[in-house]
This record gives structure tokens, C-alpha cells and sequence, in this order.
DNA sequence: ACTTATGCATAAGATATTTATGTATTCTTT
DNA sequence: AAAGAATACATAAATATCTTATGCATAAGT
């Protein structure tokens, strides 16, 4: 792709990602699709927001191993094409904990509703 | 209230403001309200939903100051009852800068509901 | 050959928040 | 009347999360 075009890519998706929410992606995605590794993650998401939201790899490999070292993920090295993949999946903990995250971000956003959308409010 | 219960609803609303989203909720009520003061928004923000989201002070005067420096806020000290209120309203430019903020969440609860209840996306 | 894409990683810096205090007045309950 | 709770502001230290920058290495495209 030209460069200039990059450019203009780069500046239109650059939508903010809420801090707090990277994990609760990660975990879904993998709830979704069984395992993944990093790379096919921020893939997905970009696909799946159609470039809207872009995750770094710097705030990704650091909560990739942090979620893992809490417990809730396990790792699988795989060698493909001579490179590695490293393909994560949720522990039970994790399926768990899943569960718990979605509920907090779903009552976010039904609250964020509230605040900016107040027609649907009582008062 | 008792100790034991202020505990425990202390614990119940402990629902995250993902970070980021502050900001944007207080331009959202001076843009509905008018002109409010700093613990104002704290209690209509506890009303508005239900105990789910709680405003820290830490977080929001700091963010009222900011705001207010950065121009977007105009200030107004009033004395009610022998206690001082701070009323924020909206300059101007924060008139826009709501828009372009609201614009920005409205995305990202779009996006996330993408990532997150998949059965609405295409692929 | 050179660039882009794939795939991992980490460190430094920026930023936004929580937690912990602090001050002072008024209202409510015992 | 005393004590606690609510009202109203503020700030500093600690923490968390992210961006930006950088690094390494292989494969694929041009």
C-alpha cells in the first residue's frame, strides 16, 4: 500500500480503546474461538471493527502474559512456517472469570447509555 | 448508615468506569444540565445509574481542573449555605469537543458490541 | 533488493484512575 | 449536646493501563 494512503489509514482508525477493556476482549475472543495467538488477535479485532479498533502489540503481549500468569489463560508453543506461534486458550479459571468481565462491560455500556443516551432514563 | 452496610454497598458499587470515559460523561451532563457543581455530578451520575458507576472525587476535580484549563469549562464560585460551589459550564469549544467525544464513545460501545455480541457483525 | 507482513518481546514515557488524606460547614440521629 | 453523616472542595502518592519506540527474526510480495 502507498504510504500516503497508510497515513490517512493510520489517522482514521485511530478510535480510542477505553482503558480497562483490552482484557475483556482478549478473554471473549478466545471464549469464541477455543485459542488463538497474538498476532490473530489484533487481526480479528481489526476485522471485526472493521479497522476501528486497533490493538497495539505493546499493551497486548504484556496482558496476554499477565492474564496467564493470574491463571486464566494457558499457552501452547507451536512452530509454523519456522516461526513461533504462541496459541493461547482460556483455563477453567479463566472461563470463568470471562463470564464476570462481560457482565461488568455490558453493565458499563448499559450505564454509559443512561448517562448519553438520558431519553432512555426514568428521571 | 451503619458501618457494615456502607460496606457493603461500597463493595456492590464497585462496577469500573473503564478509563477514558470520564471526561466525556462530564461534558455529557453540562451539555444536558447546563451548569453543574463537582459533587452535583457525583450524586447525578450514582442517580442517573443506579449506584452502577461511582465518580471519585481523586478523579473528578482533578478532571473538572483540567477541562477548565484546557478551556473547555468556564467556572463560577458561588457561596450557598456559608460553602462554596464551583458551577462548571460548557465554553464554546467544549460545546464542540462534546460532540466530538460523544462521537468517540458512541464508536467504541458500537465497536465493542461487535467484538462482544458477535451475532451482530456480518462474518 | 527492498518493503511489507507475520510473529514475538520489552522498556520508557504518558495518562487516568484509585486510594488516602486533609479542611470546613451543615444536617441528622442518638 | 455530641457524634456521625452528608455536603463541598482539594491534592499527593500509588497503581494500572496504555502508547510509542525499539528490537529480533522469518516469509512473502514487488
Amino acid at each position: 500500500m502507498h504510504k500516503f494512503f497508510m497515513y490517512i489509514f493510520e489517522v482514521m482508525a485511530n478510535s480510542k480503546l477505553y482503558k480497562g477493556s483490552l482484557n475483556t476482549i482478549i478473554l471473549k475472543l478466545l471464549e469464541e474461538q477455543g485459542k488463538m495467538y497474538g498476532y490473530e488477535i489484533t487481526q480479528k479485532v481489526k476485522a471485526l471493527t472493521k479497522g476501528e479498533l486497533h490493538i497495539t502489540e505493546g499493551a497486548l503481549y504484556p496482558a496476554l502474559h499477565k492474564l496467564e500468569a493470574g491463571g486464566l489463560l494457558d499457552v501452547e508453543v507451536v512452530k509454523v512456517d519456522n516461526r513461533l506461534r504462541k496459541y493461547y486458550k482460556l483455563t477453567e479459571a479463566g472461563e470463568k472469570e470471562t463470564v464476570n468481565r462481560l457482565a461488568e462491560l455490558e453493565e458499563f455500556i448499559r450505564s454509559m447509555q443512561q448517562l448519553v443516551n438520558p431519553n432512555w432514563s426514568i428521571d
